[in-house]
DNA sequence: GATGAATGAGCATTCATTCAT
DNA sequence: GATGAATGAATGCTCATTCAT
């Protein structure tokens, strides 16, 4: 796990800071929602929050430091609810259909907060931005990581880099959900998404008999 | 084929509009590749542009035009290219695969035109949105043609709501050659990442044995 | 009778100058009395006029000209109304009456141009506003003749001081009819206006009796 | 008496709030004097006050906000003024004499801002422009009790007509003094131009002997 | 003589950030 | 620690004027 990329606060009181800053990040993510980072004024950032644009600038140092702690706490729940469910299971096919219909499933829940991190990331300083680029690429590692130990397991037969891609490939589509959900609801609903997705994912990779009877006709 | 959203001009001379916004396009996607739309100044795109500030606003109306512009300029260019692959084909795998490969080959050269326009759409107004949006969707419906057909002509066995979900995939998993490269490329070749998408995405669908021989084994 | 300040054109023809700009004057009019001088801009008063905005600057040197040409042509056409009435008149207190009467007529037809002319007379340079300035007090002066010539007559009993001030007085109400028309129409009909201050302005000064009789009680 | 319309302001401290346009109308007010509102910078305005232009938005929101306060505050002052000389009166002769010759003086005192006023209403905005219409139609009302008491203690002999185009006269006359003083300078004093005026107000209507002896002969 | 594309100084307004209280 | 008034650089956009065709 990455050391944290500190944003300095003026105020000494850990505990403090810390409830300023959940305050904080709760109305920015509402605002950076319905209007992006840009069109966010820091002081509508801290009237959303409850204090004043002054008490504000007690806990960050510049409105960019708003965004990153937004983004850090995004994939940190994001992450902590990937966690839960990847590293626990072990590497069967049923643990696998689980972890990725999770991930669909918080992609689902957390649809806005990852909307609004993938719109503003490239608005982060040079220096914030390969950190949460790092974060990315640690949840694929999950992915990953689950995939191989399916493989090992003898449960799919995959190399090294269509473990990769696929890791990839479930990535992308959890986000494709939250992304584009306006297009998608149209045509499936969140579980069909999930079946079909499963389905498609696995049907070339198992050793199993292809589970096409399982899609849901809706 | 809908209606182009016009944006208005003082000057008259179509032929005139025509080139100055080009330069305009060309020199706005290289800005908004460095900093973002909103990180550009009307003032910067003019200079490179290659014309005054004054000029500038003879050829739209607000900065925004100048992103819609954009964005249109790219579907255009990657429609084009789509539509010269995929129409042409008749229903057979090999042509799937083609279309397939063109695709992210297209992703791969207007990557940079691609991940300005996925991260600045946001910006474009409730008029221009949707306009842009549909035009998104007539691409993913190309490839769902294109699969109908390889259905229709006893190729591929799907249902429909495989053929949408897939005709996704492929359109996502292009975007995402041209958003994630900087992750990928670490991986795959563009050969090897068309390769392999392709093999996974037919390897549980298509009516033939499973390809797997042809995965490139760098 | 004052020589007119000129304003210069790049055009010879005398003639086409003076058809350009009497088709200048008529569109700026109205554009002025819609949205004031400030508001109007160059290429709208070209397009009124019915030619190019670099047309327009042929005829003239700066937007002010056509303020200043707009002015004198409002005084030009007041004026050459008064001293059909006025001139000709001998020195009776009917005539008196009747170039108040029709003074007022004119006021209420010409409102518009009266009242584009007295929102906008500041903005002429400090070079055109006298000329305009002096216009107006041959208007005034128009009156102070006619009440002299019927003092002379022994019509009236004035002072010179009060012949002064009753000629502005005159000026100033008909004058008052255009610009607070929006007030005084809910009050009087015109005919009404004119015969009440005409009466008050007469009552105490005439050497006749009394005329109230002749106001009408609608 | 009307409700104002409020022109909102950032700062929430009303005492600062009243404190900030009182700087800003002065300012305001000498500025408009000389170069009219259109000429006038915001910059300006805010240099004038003594604060800088961020400072000067957190009292207003647009430009126009300046013009209306500055129209506001000039209506106040003079109403203010012809309130105390108008309302304790009784309705005698002598104290519509001084009623007059105070409001005279008070155009006088306040000319320049009078005369910015007659020549920038019209760029009120149609939210503005009536309320300040309104204010304009209550002096002349305070004009109108005034000589309607005044008949109503037989002073004067005046149908409700005459009443009112009196107290127009009355009205449009100081306003006068503020306009034309250019010219009026030349042949009075204040004090000529207000006995003369109130003589030939007086001179047709009163129930006394005419008062021409009372004119002053300088 | 007429046209209209090009120009750029100028302007109103916003907003991140600071700092005295 | 909290507040919010003050700041002024920055920005989108306008428009009078010019000049090549």
């Amino acid at each position: 796990m990455m050391k944290k990329r500190e944003v300095q606060a003026s105020v000494k009181d850990e505990r403090l800071v810390q409830k300023r800053r959940d305050q904080m990040i709760k109305g920015a993510v509402t605002l950076f929602k319905q209007k992006g980072f840009h069109r966010t004024t820091t002081r509508e950032i801290a009237k959303a929050a409850g204090f004043s644009i002054g008490t504000l600038y007690e806990y960050i140092r510049t409105k960019e430091d708003v965004l990153y702690l937004v983004c850090d706490s995004i994939y940190d729940h994001v992450s902590e609810r990937l966690q839960q469910d990847l590293s626990l299971k072990s590497g069967t096919l049923a643990s696998l259909k689980l972890g990725i219909a999770n991930f669909f499933q918080v992609m689902d829940e957390m649809q806005a907060e990852v909307l609004v991190m993938y719109q503003e990331v490239k608005s982060l300083s040079k220096d914030a931005l390969p950190y949460v680029l790092k974060k990315e690429m640690e949840m694929v590692a999950m992915f990953a990581d689950l995939l191989t130990r399916c493989v090992e397991n003898g449960e799919l037969k995959l190399t090294e880099k269509q473990v990769d891609i696929i890791a990839h490939n479930i990535f992308v589509q959890g986000q494709m959900w939250g992304f584009r959900r306006w297009a998608l609801r149209k045509l499936f609903t969140l579980e069909e998404y999930i079946a079909l997705q499963t389905e498609i994912l696995l049907s070339g990779i198992s050793s199993e008999v292809s589970a096409s009877q399982e899609v849901p006709q809706k």
